[in-house]
DNA sequence: CGCTCCCTACCGCATATGCGCTAGTGGCCT
DNA sequence: AGGCCACTAGCGCATATGCGGTAGGGAGCG
């Protein structure tokens, strides 16, 4: 296994001194740049992006997502590893949707740093629990039920609707659910009245803003 | 701080052996129960819900995502610690949509077991480094950017539907955006050809699902 | 037994919509 | 300079749509 270029990216001094004693000290790992900024950051990157990126998130010139997304960019199977004190979902979603493979809190010494970065070239993603609890919490919220009860709408109607968003015309939906197509007209008039619309397409617009189509 | 109780769900005797042992031998953790089967967990759970449950989800007689749900429902702040050979994505959301607050493989020592339940009930959440580099990319996933670029519609088309979508006319569409209404028809009829629809509701459905809209 | 709500069905009519066709202007690229 | 494309604008026409009103059958409820 060839040694693993890191790049530390992080503006308060003590940590940058640790990180890089910490990884200077493995013979497996190669510290190809140490910096301050993320100006600074940009331009090593530009000369190569290493295996590992280790960024700070709060740099003095800007977010450390940004070199997370520059750094994707050049070399996608690159890994990102956010080490930071902040632990809020804005953060970490930003992070995460930057391309970063990992996060750890500030709270982890170095030694477990290093772990860190064997693990994220073995394909794994390093995370703090307390981060993993916020991660995992936001994943089971997505998932709410469509809601039948709570619709303003008949289950007769929401199905009307579901077929006049597939584009059919009401005769077509008529045809479909066995019904008239005046009966079609008659719910669909009901619909546009409880959803306080007029028209075929600010009609299926609302329900699919409400979850209404699948 | 209280001493930990814990129930532990898993059929293979090895496995069982190894975390019982690993958790009696630990002062601050409390063996309230092990079993191997579903139904058996089921029954302990009505006795009381234990502050963790350790699970495996592959159970003879049904899924322990389902044991999850139960014991999450009688008991909301009791943490479900999933360990199992399963690193597939449909039985890992699974999990975590049934409530469960930490995720290891298998291949954990069984020390590190004791430490993962003790850092469930710090409130953080371990997670396999290969199950967290899953969620990761599941997280990335959704959010890949309204993207301006690739979408098949031109600006000035899509800004056309976004009104109509609101429920607007062609003729009121045309005075919002200053342009005639014939203009605005005849880029409508583009839409429909791009996104290969028929009609109002049709175009609105589709460029929701693709995204364009907000 | 009335009352309400949902699903069903129909008539009529003004307007909107979908579609094909033509065509001028301006920007971008070769 | 010529080609390609987006945006603009218009004509004509068949059909669909939106909206009003009416009405019967069935299910559930006090």
């Amino acid at each position: 296994m060839d040694a693993i270029t890191v790049l530390v990216v992080e503006d308060e001094p003590e940590f940058l001194r640790a990180y890089c004693e910490a990884i200077t000290r493995d013979p497996g790992l190669i510290l190809v740049g140490a910096v301050t900024t993320l100006a600074a950051g940009t331009a090593v990157l530009g000369a190569g992006v290493p295996d590992v990126l280790l960024v700070d998130l709060g740099l003095p010139d800007g977010n450390g997502a940004d070199l997370i997304r520059r750094a994707c960019a050049l070399r996608p199977d690159c890994d990102a590893l956010v080490v930071t004190v902040f632990g809020d979902d804005a953060h970490v979603i930003d992070a995460i949707e930057a391309g970063a493979t990992g996060y750890l809190l500030k709270d982890s010494p170095p030694a477990e740093l290093v772990r860190c970065i064997r693990e994220l070239r073995a394909g794994g993603s390093p995370i703090s629990p307390s981060i993993a609890r916020r991660l995992l919490a936001r994943m089971r919220a997505p998932v709410p039920e469509p809601t039948l009860g709570t619709s303003p709408l008949t289950e007769r109607e929401a199905e009307i609707l579901r077929l006049v968003a597939k584009g059919l015309g009401f005769g077509e939906v008529g045809a479909t659910l066995g019904i008239s197509e005046h009966t079609v007209v008659t719910h669909v008039k009901k619909i546009y009245r409880k959803l306080a619309v007029h028209s075929r397409g600010e009609a299926v617009f609302e329900a699919t803003q409400m979850g209404l189509l699948r």
